[in-house]
DNA sequence: CGGAAATACTCAGTGCCCTGATTAATTGGG
DNA sequence: CCCAATTAATCAGGGCACTGAGTATTTCCG
């Protein structure tokens, strides 16, 4: 007995609405890029030349998995790869004419999807939708590093 | 140029929220059993002998992705599965006293880390977060059969 | 200058997650 | 009774996500 209730799971909500996300990103957006993919595409042009761990850090994926979409974008031709003359140990990545064509679209129908997906709640509900998400996240993240307690003058 | 701002992406909060929370769990929770094998254990306990498509159904987890959960668990000796004798093509699952035990020890864990989790938001907030997140889910998941659109007495 | 520390990236390994195709078993209608 | 449709599970294949270890490059300090 004393199963738990998982609807008061805040990690199995979260789950939940991702695969809700994905569901409707892959008959509303696109079946060729993510929600991932485009997140990088869309970083990209509001900064190009910028270089793979900044553009991780921007749309909050690792130093593996950033690695592992800019490859599948590069091979697919929609981003170009240079190393940092300045500095080797840096890659510089930048849009080709596809992928910011690519984006361009897709962001028409990006736009199109979260009306729909967020068609359930009130233009008010979705302000305090968005800030409870932002807060809980951002919190949980705050804690990664070990906080450096106190008077830690450094 | 027309970069969106990711922080009104639905989508993009979903996944920063999942990251966040896998974050915590590994820390406070397990680093050996995760939230969705942590579902089905629970899931088990509320419904011994239950068959592998039904899990998957209560915990959301689509045919391929439980299979792979479920013979992780049985691997580790938390679960056993059975032939159903009635129904040749069902398999039944039923927790060992190890996975009861696991069960019983990460339910503690669980409800201090959702805690730690939860902690940003008032009680109040608490439940509009849970009732926004499940409306969201629940409207999403709801439009993956057609619809049935009009009159259609079935 | 020269070596230790920091930094960017890569690689190996594990697990979640989905779709489409295949196989085995059951069910239902002619 | 038999065969077609349905159903449960598996398999193949692609993508996201994390950790820990390893490599190359740069930086910083004695």
């Amino acid at each position: 007995m004393a199963a738990a209730d998982l609807t008061t799971h805040p990690g199995h909500l979260a789950r939940r609405l991702q695969q809700a996300h994905h569901l409707l990103w892959n008959a509303m957006v696109s079946e060729e890029i993510t929600s991932p993919q485009f997140a990088v595409l869309n970083t990209l042009v509001a900064e190009p030349g910028l270089d793979q761990r900044t553009v991780g850090e921007r749309v909050g994926l690792d130093r593996s998995t950033i690695a592992e979409v800019i490859s599948r974008l590069s091979r697919r031709g929609l981003l170009d790869k240079v190393r940092d003359p300045q500095d080797g140990r840096r890659s510089l990545l930048r849009l080709t004419g596809e992928g910011e064509r690519t984006h361009r679209r897709l962001t028409v129908r990006t736009a199109r999807m979260n009306q729909v997906f967020l068609a359930p709640l009130t233009v008010d509900e979705r302000t305090v939708f968005f800030d409870l998400i932002r807060r809980v996240a951002d919190a949980a993240e705050g804690l990664r590093n070990p906080e450096e307690p106190l008077a830690a003058p450094r």
